[in-house]
DNA sequence: AGGGTTTTCGACTTTCGGTTGAAAACCTCT
DNA sequence: AGAGGTTTTCAACCGAAAGTCGAAAACCCT
């Protein structure tokens, strides 16, 4: 078994600015030098693939605001770098709306959907990002890790719609996630925005649906009728 | 950044005699000598993890019956094997039920909820690729590669009970297929069994059905009334 | 006070999935 | 051939979930 590199990166998505973005750095040496590059590095030698693209990222952000990371894909063709082959796990990260912070000099922010020319294999890394992330906010509770702590049902309408790349209604998500009992209010009432309107309620995701859990399944199990509650 | 060995791995499911089960070989060799393993093996130089794990493959069964092969997860921790470390790439496979493939002598089907002692952590890899499967057969069109070319309604209930491990309904199963235009019948009626019965129509698969699609969205696109059919 | 804006919420409709039961179409045994 | 058993098929019903709509509430500014 021959052996070689394998490196970690993450594509880190966030809605802001009312789209979707992703945390990118500028390279300042060859190979591909002034093309966009994901944040991660190599595996070190006592670390798994998941440690290991925490630590990275922790150079690049707060860790405290990356409210979800999971496996994304092995990307593995064996000339999508040039020099000496690297395999790359690629992961999902998620910052949660409102955080903005402190990056490093040469990364930045960019739309999804207007990418600087990215390096390498980079610019399919985000793609498969964005659709991860747009497939699990429909069937899975993966919105609390795009939501700040509280927001109002607008608010989160903007994050989903970004996210989605279509617009969502107010009065639907709100139906649906409460029916989840995912949402729960705070007490506090937001102040109206610069043109008036009705001040409206904020809300929280529940703590227990701050994890992934499982999706909708469409063929459930037969109900139970005989173990009456 | 260190050079480690890579390896492909997949958990090859299959629906037989009524229950998920799993290839497997027995190693007769150090290490982890008389336990049970995937099949797989490293990474070479010129292949991709996912050509890398069809030509290995290829070696146990015929690839031609593989209906779906997907990424599943890297494994990673520095000591899921003894010796030199090796990350894993774990894949799934899915051969369709009623296939009966040639594997080697040391090679065989073992039921997923009852696996003999497997070697490293490839007891993990399986229920990964279980939970995997089962999660996907309710919110995508992934039957299609557990089902074989033609099938009544009644087999097609027996290998989705069996894959998801409860029962599910006949009638509500062929009405959720059938409504997501994946069911087309073939024309032929199948014999009926040994007690008699109404001898059963036979499906398929729409060929459009056979790759597998996006999730059924919970959160819809708003429906464009303006373009009238 | 009046007009504009935004949020909230109830009500309606459609779609989807779970359940049931009757009818259809076969078998075997007498 | 008829009776009785078996399995499949399908229509009908029901409830839950989601999409849509509009009125009312609660704010702003002039």
């Amino acid at each position: 078994m021959s052996q070689l590199a394998h490196e970690v990166l993450a594509a880190v998505l966030q809605v802001r600015e009312r789209s979707l973005q992703v945390l990118l750095w500028r390279r300042a040496r060859e190979p591909a030098v002034g093309r966009w590059s994901l944040p991660g590095g190599g595996l070190g030698a006592a670390e798994d693939v998941e440690t290991s693209i925490r630590r990275q990222l922790a150079e690049k952000v707060d860790v405290q605001q990356l409210a979800h990371v999971e496996q994304l894909a092995v990307f593995s063709a064996p000339d999508r770098k040039p020099g000496p082959r690297v395999v790359a796990t690629a992961f999902l990260g998620l910052v949660p709306a409102d955080n903005d912070p402190e990056v490093p000099d040469d990364t930045d922010w960019y739309r999804v959907d207007a990418l600087p020319p990215p390096a390498f294999d980079h610019g399919a890394i985000v793609l498969r990002a964005r659709d991860r992330l747009r497939a699990k906010l429909s069937y899975t509770n993966l919105g609390f890790a795009l939501a700040p702590p509280a927001f109002t049902i607008s608010e989160l309408r903007e994050i989903y719609s970004a996210a989605l790349g279509y617009r969502v209604s107010a009065t639907n998500l709100q139906r649906v996630l409460s029916r989840r009992g995912l949402l729960e209010p705070t007490g506090v009432t937001a102040a109206p925005g610069p043109a008036g309107g009705r001040p409206a309620a904020q809300f929280r995701f529940a703590a227990h649906g701050m994890e992934v859990t499982d999706p909708f399944a469409v063929l459930r199990p037969p109900q139970d009728r005989s173990t009456g509650i």
